[in-house]
DNA sequence: ATAAGGCCCTGACCGC
DNA sequence: TGCGGTCAGGGCCTTA
């Protein structure tokens, strides 16, 4: 399930093979699949056009274009962007094909059909409530603190919403609340600064390290598993310290990690080391 | 304004 | 082997 770190990864793959092609023409084989206006407008409009950079933008995919009109992928769970030979197979997951200037096909294949493709003039159309980048540096603690604050929901809960900050998921958000030691369930707003330093500094380090290892790939499928352009699965998954694991040994005290449901989300935690005992309640 | 729940999709997996 | 039920969950929408 594509999270920042599978479309940063993606977007850095992308990036040698595309900046510079010209689309010489676009089928778009699930009408659905576009966001907005009719297939055949979208079509017409990016072919002809030629793709200046790759960029990304909390989950989103950013593709400008050389008239300065943005074509935007979301991935959403198992939307996936590969470049193949024109007269490869298209099997019945590929929902749009874009002809290259140079004898290849951009192909977009999604198992379960809830991706979407954007062609916007301005990418703040899509992306102006999304909250700061996590790795930017306007995204410093107190800029946490200071989003938390009078929020109710449980802190996994507000992790998960791009507005509060943008690329988390769910794989993410547990183990970046694992590494600093933080209840998924408590009230967001009970997050002192002290907690939010930890956090701040746990989601930087599990985002820039699986970044670096190419991202996560769950599932046993190639349909469902997230794979990079090149065709190659990410290694994240095998450093995730919580993250279906369930009734496994916690990788810090041995004791068997949970599994709960938060926001209709499965939540996998410590109850040990990430336990939370509000103030005024509970012995010692 | 915030908060909570439903919906879209279909492959994988489990129990019988 | 076949089959029904459940799970996976990002973002958008509706409702309170």
């Amino acid at each position: 399930m594509p999270e920042l770190p599978e479309v940063e990864n993606t977007a850095r793959d992308l990036k040698p093979l595309l900046v510079g092609r010209h689309v010489q023409a676009v089928q778009i084989l699930w009408p659905r699949l576009v966001h907005g206006k009719a297939p055949e407008a979208f079509a017409v409009e990016l072919t002809g056009r030629q793709i200046v950079n790759t960029d990304r933008r909390g989950k989103f995919l950013l593709f400008p274009l050389d008239n300065r009109r943005i074509w935007i992928v979301h991935l959403r769970m198992t939307g996936q962007l590969h470049l193949v030979p024109t007269q490869t197979e298209i099997d019945r997951h590929v929902h749009a094909l874009l002809e290259l200037d140079n004898g290849q096909q951009l192909r977009y294949r999604d198992a379960r059909k809830f991706g979407r493709f954007y062609l916007v003039d301005e990418a703040e159309e899509l992306l102006a409530k999304l909250g700061p980048e996590p790795l930017s540096a306007a995204f410093t603690p107190l800029e946490l603190f200071s989003r938390l604050q009078g929020r109710r929901p449980a802190i996994k809960t507000l992790l998960l919403d791009q507005r509060v900050l943008a690329g988390l998921g769910n794989i993410y958000a547990d183990e970046a609340l694992f590494a600093a030691g933080i209840d998924p369930r408590r009230p967001a707003s009970t997050l002192t600064q002290a907690d939010c330093n930890r956090l701040h500094m746990a989601i930087r380090q599990t985002l820039a390290t699986a970044i670096r290892e190419g991202g996560s790939s769950l599932g046993g499928s190639a349909l469902t598993n997230y794979r990079r352009p090149i065709g190659v699965q990410g290694r994240f998954q095998q450093r995730h310290q919580v993250y279906r694991r369930t009734g496994q040994p916690c990788p810090r005290c041995g004791a068997p990690i949970e599994r709960i449901t938060l926001a209709q989300r499965s939540t996998h935690f410590c109850p040990t080391c990430q336990r939370y005992e509000p103030l005024g309640v509970g012995s010692s």
